[in-house]
DNA sequence: ATGAAAGCGCTAACAA
DNA sequence: TTGTTAGCGCTTTCAT
């Protein structure tokens, strides 16, 4: 392995020339320029980043933790964060917490070990909150969720607009019996979407009956079970929001094994899109969140916080809206058209 | 931030003695111990690993270079790599290359000088293959695709053997004009799964005229056109071989807009499983790959290799077996057993 | 069993 | 403009 001292010899300079070369500091005369930049050629030299974040306190290196990389909402996150990492000459450390609060846990300690110069958190697993020992060793940004008391620095997605939005579609259509699969409500995205939902519902001057909420937790387990529970009550729900990508695979596949038809029987919208969410039949209708995106802006907010000369602008909370993509798996309401038809 | 000089100056002892406690040599008295470990907790110590990286020549950090995260396939495999190195005490470093050869070299270079101990490459552009000087910077292990002329480690799928049993499947099912949406030939996935089609309909004593084969890019894009094309051709075949998951969408979202059932007018086998596939209507027969698995013992093979004593055993290649999942998007062939009514 | 000191490869302050 | 040198925080001989 080259070090410096190799590039050096060979350039017949001093090894600060040398450093000085490689980090462009400008007070190095061209003829030297050129002696050590043939050497580090000739030798195949790379500077050892370690022995430099060593000495200037700083690695350029970040971590992300993530409940769960296989989920595509936090892959694309982590696309994103990666592509700005890299652009502005950082690395990422990838942990997956297998949404565990333990692992989580030792993942922040690694990464503080590994001198980390600041994280990504897209976990809000709020007894992190009350560790504020943890966020005071390193910036911090959260993503996607935000846990209870933090106001830090964080890249939301309006998830009670989000919500909203996609409850008033169906409104909209003529549903009236409206179900929600929704998620962990120890969550603030649970909560979140729980209450855009409330909201669409009671304008439209709607009754939201117990029976119609389910609460899942995420997965598409729970997802398979609440829509088995919801197609199953008396007078059962003609359209259903669906409160994440992974419930509705789960809730897709129930209404595929009870032959319930979507959209003639039963109207679906998803919070997240998906790659898959239009190879479907129907083509689902959800809302998407810019994933991407999210993973960029927050990279860029934590590199800002982090290079930030000392006076610490307190990075605010960025939130971005989500959007309503309407495709096939929603329609105006069959029941209600006919109840309709009835009364004449 | 606290260091081993704060550590050994509050216990009252000497740095060498802190390190010593930190890396259990052993040798170091009970009652000393107590009071280094003390001395740890009371300042909320966490040992540098820079520093120690620098000075032991190992970083524990792995690279892993994938083209696309987003990808499941590669988030899952990814999941694996990541839950056995974070076991064994390494972290990793994500890098996406995006498909792109320049970022992926220049990925390479930024491993490099970050002086990770090795690197996951679960991407083969050939290009590399050349570049024997990349490879003799850090230990390397192979994932998923190997690059010509590698005899390196490398964790594989046996391609050809699961496209034989997709193909297989198919024909078993009495299928005679049987497509194939490739991949791309200058991979040596998109070649092998060829290979087993090519191999499966030979078998079965079937021809392959180029109408029925069609080669796209592993992208979704690509299956979508394909499928259009061997839908349109004279004689359309009853069933279709897709040699990846987002090729699959591709032409799943093409035979819905064309309104061609599956798998009653045509039965789609998959190469690859993901987690739409069980929500579909139908349920996606595939060739399923150990994808997790897949990570874990590549990572468990490059650990291997840091770590081995010198006398470098040369890891082999480990081949997989890929898993047939028949689920129902495949059906006998229906236009078979009407020839055969026609015949008699 | 414990400590003193050298040095990993680099940067930055200071000298020349 | 260029070089000398002192560390960054750690591990590891080598004395004691």
């Amino acid at each position: 392995m080259r070090s410096m001292r190799d590039v050096a010899r060979l350039a017949g300079v001093s090894i600060a020339t040398v450093s000085a070369v490689i980090n462009e500091k400008g007070t190095v005369s061209k003829a030297l320029e050129k002696r050590v930049l043939d050497a580090m050629k000739a030798l195949d030299y790379q500077p050892d980043q370690i022995a430099r974040s060593l000495r200037v306190g700083r690695s350029n290196v970040i971590g992300m933790i993530v409940p769960d990389v296989s989920n595509s909402f936090y892959a694309e996150v982590l696309r994103g964060v990666e592509a700005s990492s890299e652009r502005r000459g950082y690395s990422v450390i990838l942990c997956d917490s297998n949404e565990d609060s333990d692992r989580e846990q030792r993942h922040l300690k690694t990464l503080y070990s590994r001198r980390v110069d600041g994280v990504l958190l897209a976990s809000s697993i709020s007894q992190l909150a009350h560790d504020r020992l943890t966020i005071r060793r390193f910036p911090m940004v959260f993503l996607d969720a935000i846990p209870n008391g933090i106001e830090q620095g964080a890249v939301l997605v309006d998830n009670l607009e989000g919500a909203y939005m996609a409850v008033q579609h169906l409104t909209t259509l003529g549903h009236t019996r409206i179900g929600i699969i929704g998620g962990r409500l120890d969550r603030s995205v649970g909560i979140d979407r729980l209450n855009g939902y409330r909201k669409a519902m009671q304008e439209a001057g709607l009754s939201t009956p117990e029976e119609l909420i389910r609460i899942g937790d995420f997965h598409d387990e729970s997802g398979f079970r609440s829509g088995h529970e919801l197609m199953s009550i008396e007078n059962p729900p003609t359209a259903i929001f669906s409160c994440n990508n992974r419930m509705t695979l789960g809730l897709l596949r129930c209404l595929s094994e009870l032959g319930i038809g979507c959209p003639t029987s039963v109207s679906v919208v998803s919070f997240d899109d998906a790659d898959w969410a239009t190879s479907f039949t129907p083509r689902l209708t959800c809302i998407a969140q810019p994933t991407y995106k999210m993973g960029e802006i927050a990279t860029e907010m934590l590199l800002d916080k982090i290079e930030a000369k000392d006076d610490a602008l307190d990075s605010p909370r960025t939130i971005l809206r989500a959007e309503l993509r309407i495709r096939e798996s929603t329609a105006p309401c069959h029941k209600n058209q006919e109840a309709h038809a009835q009364v004449r």
